[in-house]
DNA sequence: GCTTGCCAAAATGTCTGACATTTAATAGGC
DNA sequence: GCCTATTAAATGTCAGACATTTTGGCAAGC
């Protein structure tokens, strides 16, 4: 494939990068596929040399390419990609072609992780970090009714679960805040075919959020890491990874997300 | 602090990058502080700009510095590096003097993370999973006798561990096998002081091994997850974190484990 | 026909020197 | 005392040449 359908690059540092970076992550490239050679990228963006190899060597580094002196530049399995790097986090975010199978794994990890996580903040959170959660849970409410600030209330999701994960006080579970911010995007682009419900869906979810923040206040670790997982349930169905419930109790869909999550990788 | 007691380069590309950020990890600069100048590094190890600047953009993009022109480069706080990065697990193993914060960090997260791991993994794994778990035990029951072979024990429980990882068959928590490896060596070290109990610790940390193994073989996902933890809560004692129990029965230390490990971050 | 060795082409890696840009400090003028 | 212009110091960028690695082809020799 080549640099043919990419947008035309604006001038910043690390523009360049993301521009690759996007495109390969949107799938414009196979793994295993070689990628364009560093003279036609300077070619087709006009840049020099010098900052095409800047940007190269950030896909690198992310293991997204694989370059070898003589060799050339080839596309890395997805298996492969450093996900967990705060670059590809920024990178992912507002992709609207995102791989389905990456979205599914990013949160059936969430799934897997926040509520032991939810239990750890509800051991070592302090007033700074309940007042973050209060904060977020705040503008999630504020924005919940206005559908033209659906992006900002996804940032106030972002920001209440990021809190979560900085109140575990834990230097490694904090650095996976940032797999929050593609991870709660991609529900609003998800959730777009699901309209049908959006009114229940948003009360129902705002309720839940609320239960993890006052377990998490009360200091109670074991209901704080039911709620999590209550969240993440009612997650799952708006993102379309678990069938609606025949709006029954709620409580209905919990086996099949479980089972279901476990089969995706 | 200046580059005075730093050791030769060799020459390797990336040789650099991993001299400096070696003495960064074991704390031979502040964060905070300011960091040598690119010419100082080019005079002091007699090499050119350019691998100099390829040096540093590694170290920038692990977060372990910082960068802004004219102003200079200044090392982060501990808190910023991007600790699940591959190249910082790989600078990190074998340094003697790791910050301790970083080691109890470390295993803090995999206390919690793990079990999660290990029912994910009973859950998913496939033959192929389960035959490398089976020929890295064997390989840690082969080696344990033989204080010489204690390297390649280390290797052979770094591979049980990340087969675990790899048997959730989750995008996400694979990557996060890298992070064992410091782990597991910085255990190598801290058990030096404990060697009053090395037969009785090694015997009792192979039969716990062998549980998850057997656990996940017939795939009891609830089993696999307390066998997982009685696993780190041996591991707690001998990397010293928790006291080592009365020579009782074993499962006395649980509780403590527990609620220590929650005060570290 | 098959192998072996050599050479050339193509790609990434490296060096060097000059220049650009950003930041902070400093000296001067009002 | 404050604002401004200048200077110094550091990182960022550029351009060109050269080095190194890999691959493939071609030809000589068995």
């Amino acid at each position: 494939m080549s640099l043919a359908g990419l947008p035309q690059h604006q001038g910043g540092a690390d523009d360049l990068a993301r521009l690759l970076a996007r495109a390969l992550l949107a799938g414009h490239w196979q793994p295993g596929e070689a990628f364009p050679r560093e003279l036609d990228v300077c070619a087709h963006f006009d840049v020099s040399r010098n900052k095409v190899r800047n940007a190269l060597a950030s896909l690198t580094a992310t293991g997204l390419i694989e370059r070898t002196a003589g060799r050339g530049t080839r596309v890395r399995e997805i298996g492969e990609w450093h996900l967990l790097d705060p670059l590809i986090s920024d990178w992912m975010t507002g992709i609207d072609s995102l791989d389905p199978k990456l979205v599914r794994a990013i949160f059936a990890f969430r799934y897997s992780a926040e509520p032991v996580v939810a239990r750890l903040a509800a051991e070592a959170a302090n007033a700074d970090d309940i007042q973050r959660l209060e904060t977020a849970f705040q503008g999630m409410t504020r924005t919940a009714m206005n559908p033209e600030e659906r992006g900002l209330h996804a940032e106030y999701d972002v920001a209440f679960h990021d809190a979560i994960y900085q109140g575990s006080h834990n230097l490694v579970w904090r650095q996976m805040g940032h797999l929050l911010r593609p991870s709660i995007i991609a529900l609003i682009h998800s959730s777009q075919a699901h309209v049908h419900h959006e009114h229940e869906g948003l009360d129902d979810s705002l309720a839940r959020h609320n239960e993890v923040l006052e377990t998490i206040r009360r200091r109670d670790p074991s209901a704080a890491e039911h709620a999590a997982r209550e969240v993440l349930k009612r997650t799952a169905i708006d993102l379309g990874i678990v069938d609606d419930p025949p709006a029954s109790s709620g409580a209905v869909p919990a086996a099949n997300a479980h089972t279901d999550l476990e089969e995706f990788s």
